[in-house]
This record gives C-alpha cells, structure tokens and sequence, in this order.
RNA sequence: GGGGCCGUGGUGUAGCCUGGUUAACACGCCGGCCUGUCAAGCCGGAGAUCGCGGGUUCAAGUCCCGUCGGCCCCGCCA
C-alpha cells in the first residue's frame, strides 16, 4: 500500500476517492459490531469505519488495534450519516469505511496521555520528548517555528543578506558569560569554545566585504536556566556595513513585523517607539520596560525634600530619590497583609521599605502620614493626583534600588490586576544604553553591551573622566517586556576600539593576546558596520503563547541543564578521556 | 551559591496541617456486552509498601533531618 494523503487532508471534496491513509491510532471506540478509529497524523485526524459490511478482515484487525498502534487503511472517503458530523474536526463531515487495514507497528500504552488539554508532569514529557512532540500543541509550536525561520530566511535574501555560517569550534574569550569548552585532541590541555554569539565573525565578515550577513544560528552559555533561557539557543544574527543606527532599526523592525504578519497575522505599528534608556529607567524602572500598560513611576524627590521620615530623607542625603507608582481606585484591594507581602518583594530587589499612602474620603491616609508634615503630605496627594479609592506605593532609595525595585512592582501589579491586554504585541527599541559600567568586583569598566560597542560620537571625550556616563549606540528590541534582541553599531576604527580596550583595563598585551585578530583586522579597511541578534526562541514564544522556552524548542533541556530523554551529560569512557589527555580531579 | 513550590497505581489528583483498620477518586489499562460513536456507553477486574535514606513513635503516606529529581525566582546571563 502507498500512502495516497494525509489523514487531516481528507475533506469533504474528497467524498467518493479512493484513498490510503498511515497514520497513529488516536482513539478507538468499539461498539462490538461496528469499530471507530481516529486515526491521527501530523495533519490531523479523520475518522476510520470498521463494519464488517466494508471489509470482514480489516474488521478483525480493528479489534486488535490499541493506541498509537501505527496502521495502513484503505477506503472510499464518504459523507458521514446525516446527524453523525463532528464539527470540532476539520475531516468531520466524511469518513473512511475501511475496506483493508494493516497493522505496520504494535505500541506499548503511552505513558501519559497524548490528548493536549490534560497536564502532565513536565518531567515526563521531556523523559519521552518523543510522545511529547506527538501532542498538538508541540506540533502546533514547531510549526510556528519553522514558518519563523522561513520568512526570516525569506526576508533576508529578498533585502540582499548573505547567510554564512561560522564555526562552532571556536576560542575562549573573556568577558560575557561562561563558557561551553570542548577539549582538543591534537592539543593536548587546550580547549575550544562553543560561541556565545558569532559576534566576532559576523564582524569579520564585514570586513571582507560581504555588506550584509545573516543566520540563524545556535549559541551556548553555561549559565543558570530560567522559563526564558537554555543553554543552547538560536539567534537570528545580522550584521550590516555601512550603516549608521537607523537604517539597521528601520530594516529590523521590518523584519520583526515581517514575522508577525506572516506568522501570526499581526500588523504591528511601525515605527516602534524609540526609548532613550534614561528614560525607560526613569518612566518605566527597567531597561526591558512593558508599555502595555501605563502606571509609570512618579517621582517625588522635590516634594519630599523637607520631610523628617528617614527612610526618605536619608535617601535623598545620599543623593538618592523617593519615587512610586499610583494604583488607580483598588485601594480597598490592598489589606495590611498584601502591602505586607509587597514589601517583601521590593525588599527582594534591595529596597528598604514601601510606604503606601492611600486616599480615603477623609483625605490622605498612611502609616508613615505621622512623620510628614502636612505640606509634604499634600504634595504626595497632589503629584500623584490621589483621589478617592486610590493608592501610592512609595519607596526611597538610591536611583537603582528605586527603578528596580518600583519597576519589577509596576510589573507584577501590571499582571495582577489585569492591566495588561495579554492579546496586545507592544515592541519598543530602548536606545542609548550607557557603554561602561563599573563592575566592584572586578574592580574595573566592564561593557554593559560588549567591547566592540560604539560610543556617541558626542560622548567621545568622556573616555578621559567619566568613562560612566558614555552612552553607546547600542539598542535592545523589548515586546512585551521581553527582551528579543540587541545590537549596536561597532568600532570600526582601531583607534576607538583601543580607548575602549583602554578603558575596560585591558594592557595591549592582554587585548592582543585575546583579541588580536579583531584589531589586526581593524587596522586592514573595516567598514563602517553594526547589527544585531534577536532571541529567536523567545520570538517564538511570543508567536505562539507558550510560557516556556521548553515549549518550542523541539528537545530541551532541564534547569539544571539535562537532557532527561538522553540522560546527557554523561561520564565518558576513560579511553576518550584518555585520548584527550583529560584526569579528572575526583573530588 | 540562595529562596520558594512540588514528588502517592500507567497518568492527573485527594489523603499529610490534626500519625491509628483494607491508601480514595477520575482517566488509562485488561476482560465481557454492545452497529453511529467521536472524552462512546454499561458490567467486571488488575494495578501503588506513598521519590530515596535515616530518625521520632507502640504505630509514619502523614511529624523531623538528609538526599535525589522537576518547576519558579534571586544571584548569574558582555
């Protein structure tokens, strides 16, 4: 027999062809005489007949048939009996009486469930990812995913990028998160690296000329998991030449709105607002801000300059700010317990304390009202702008400990009271991220994006003096308060690659050492260029709902960094650790 | 490195706070009946020493300690 559609193609056009269908038993229901079967592949399910009437011995083996049994049935597609049509199923006019089956491959019961709607442990479903993927809504993810890489791909070429591919064996380099190290066999005691990104390439290839490049490529970090990390990962990555900020913002967010129309049927609103990262820090309290919703943080430093409460007047001693975030007409909702609860979660982001202040009828109430005076009070009333039923959560502190700990709050109440239109798809560029921060622990400027980063052209001569306060032409994409990407436009000259060497700490020996390709490379007609990478798994994730990156990456691994389907990683035979002259330290 | 939630037949849960007969329910599985179901229905049956180890107790799924595993978060992620 040969396999004439798929199961989900047999429609009602199809009434009277003859046809052979191979698929999964999905579901059989035995009424004695007459056998249902649905039978399942990754189109869908369409609804076998077994009557003795069509077929004796493919009745017979219906009765033998059990789930997921893997089967071949031939038939004439009919109309079902009138009043016998399933409107859920896309096959569910027609059916198939089966005039012969075969059985192709017996299974062992699933382990679980395959249907979608019910919950099954997690560590189950990755333990046999196999039946997992069988289940539509995986399914349904990976087949996002493969419409994301095919418009990708599509649109890259159409606007004349250059996908090449770069090596995935490659060298260690400081800064940045830690590495993956693959042992060299020939180099006994030296090691490669997996790429955290193929940033360095990508500007190679600039250099040589290629203009525009692209891929869709994996990257690896050794560092601790969350519901939106893996240790492998697939970026988009792009490079330009002779570019300046704009033109690479101006294509990209074609891009991004290129996925989500073709993928998703979203028109997204273009050009996505641009956020100055001074800004998004002071509006929104994060540099991966969520403009879903407003209730952005107030701040009301001047107003508290005379107040004798000292969290706040300490706060601002110390050149701080006391700042807070309005929650409009539910202050009934927020009991001492849950300002309680609040509390301890700013807590959690550094902050000391949260003052609420809450409007009644009878004025401004709050715990702290005793230790303002009155003018103080009036002026938290009125730059707020409480009225009755309102409530202001107030934290005093310095300016990081304030922007996050009101920021992560802004957030977590965004969810919880349901400001958020969860439907909503809301991309912002925050631009102009500082290109240096100071690092206590090592005592040092570290990048804040990477070292290959631009500084403004106007902010050139802080190098001598406040390295801190250069801003960078570096940009991050945000949807949703996600972040999907970042990029920048990078050094090109060897001159301002070398201040920023200077300026990280690094010796000319020491960038030479690490880095001396890039600066050889530098000093041979570098182009003007920049790019960007964008987390594509998280693109998916906005593409297709899921709340985990597991959800639509095809194999993933645990938090802790397993493969519970493989049991990777592994101890390794002594004769491999051998070759590679590896002695591990027992302890 | 730290904090939190979870672990009970094949699956999902209840029972645990307040220790005490035979560990309950649904689904699945096995068998029987059944010719229009589609989460088919009806009848019957099998199946768990409660993640693992230790402790407390006359007695532990239940209390305590440790450990393993899954998830969420902080740190980390240029």
């Amino acid at each position: 027999m040969r396999r004439s559609c798929y199961c989900g193609e047999v429609t009602a056009e199809k009434v009277g062809e003859a046809v052979t269908l191979m698929g999964w038993v999905h579901r059989r229901r035995d009424h004695g005489g007459l056998i249902f079967v649905d039978l399942r592949d990754r189109e869908g399910i369409v609804q076998v007949v077994f009557d003795p009437e069509h077929g004796v011995e493919a009745y017979e083996t219906a009765r033998r048939l059990r789930s997921e049994y893997v089967i071949a049935v031939r038939g004439e597609v009919r109309r079902r009996p009138p009043g016998t049509e399933n409107v859920d199923l896309k096959t569910g006019e027609v059916e198939v009486p089966a005039v012969e089956a075969l059985i192709l491959n017996e299974a062992r019961t699933p382990v679980f469930p395959l249907d979608d709607d019910r919950p099954v442990s997690e560590e189950l479903r990755l333990t046999y990812r196999y039946l997992d993927l069988r289940r539509s809504s995986l399914q349904e993810n990976l087949r996002i995913r493969h419409r994301g890489y095919q418009v990708v791909r599509a649109f890259c070429d159409r606007h004349g990028f250059i996908e090449v591919e770069t090596p995935a064996l490659t060298r260690s380099t400081p800064e940045g998160a830690r590495d993956y190290l693959v042992p060299s066999r020939l180099y006994a005691g030296q090691f490669f690296a997996l790429p955290q990104s193929p940033q360095l390439f990508k500007q190679l290839l600039m250099v040589a000329g290629f203009d525009r490049y692209f891929q869709i490529v994996k990257c690896f970090r050794d560092e601790d998991l969350r519901a939106d990390r893996q240790p492998e990962f697939t970026q988009i990555d792009v490079e330009m030449s002779f570019v300046d900020r704009e033109d690479v913002l101006g294509l990209m967010e074609e891009l991004i709105a290129a996925i989500f129309r073709e993928v998703k049927g979203v028109e997204l609103h273009r050009p996505f607002p641009r956020l100055p990262y001074v800004e998004a820090m002071a509006i929104y309290g994060l540099d991966n801000p969520d403009v879903r919703f407003e209730m952005f943080l107030v701040e009301i430093s001047d107003v508290c300059q005379e107040t004798a409460f000292r969290p706040f007047a300490e706060a601002l001693a110390r050149g701080g700010q006391v700042k807070g975030i309005k929650v409009k007409g539910k202050a009934e909702a927020f009991s001492r317990k849950v300002i309680d609860d609040l509390t301890e979660f700013v807590k959690g982001f550094g902050a000391k304390g949260l003052a609420p202040f809450r409007m009644t009828k009878e004025g401004p109430q709050s715990p702290v009202a005793k230790f303002l005076d009155p003018a103080t009070l009036e002026g938290i009333t009125r730059r707020f702008d409480l009225k009755d039923g309102d409530l202001a959560l107030v934290i005093g502190d310095s300016p990081m400990v304030v922007a996050e700990a009101l920021g992560r709050l802004r957030v977590k109440l965004g969810y919880e009271l349901g400001l958020i239109d969860e439907a909503l798809i809301r991309p912002v560029w925050v631009t102009d991220f500082p290109l240096l921060e100071y690092s206590e622990e090592e005592k040092r400027y570290v990048a804040v994006h990477h070292p290959f980063t631009a500084p403004l052209d106007e902010d050139l001569s802080l190098f001598e003096g406040s390295p801190e306060k250069i801003r960078a032409k570096a940009y991050d994409l945000v949807i949703n308060g996600q972040e999907v990407g970042g990029g920048s436009i990078r050094n090109h000259t060897r001159e301002i690659q070398q201040k920023m060497f200077d300026a990280l700490g690094f010796s000319s020996d020491q960038a030479r050492q690490r880095f001396g390709f890039l600066l050889d490379a530098l000093e041979f007609g570098t182009p003007p260029h920049g790019g960007i990478a964008f987390g594509f798994d998280r693109l998916i994730m906005l593409l297709t709902g899921a709340e985990s990156i597991r959800e639509v990456i095809a194999f993933p691994k645990t938090q802790r960094a397993q493969c519970l389907m493989t049991g990777a990683p592994t101890v390794v035979d002594t004769v491999q650790l051998k070759e590679l002259r590896l002695k591990l330290d027992g302890s």
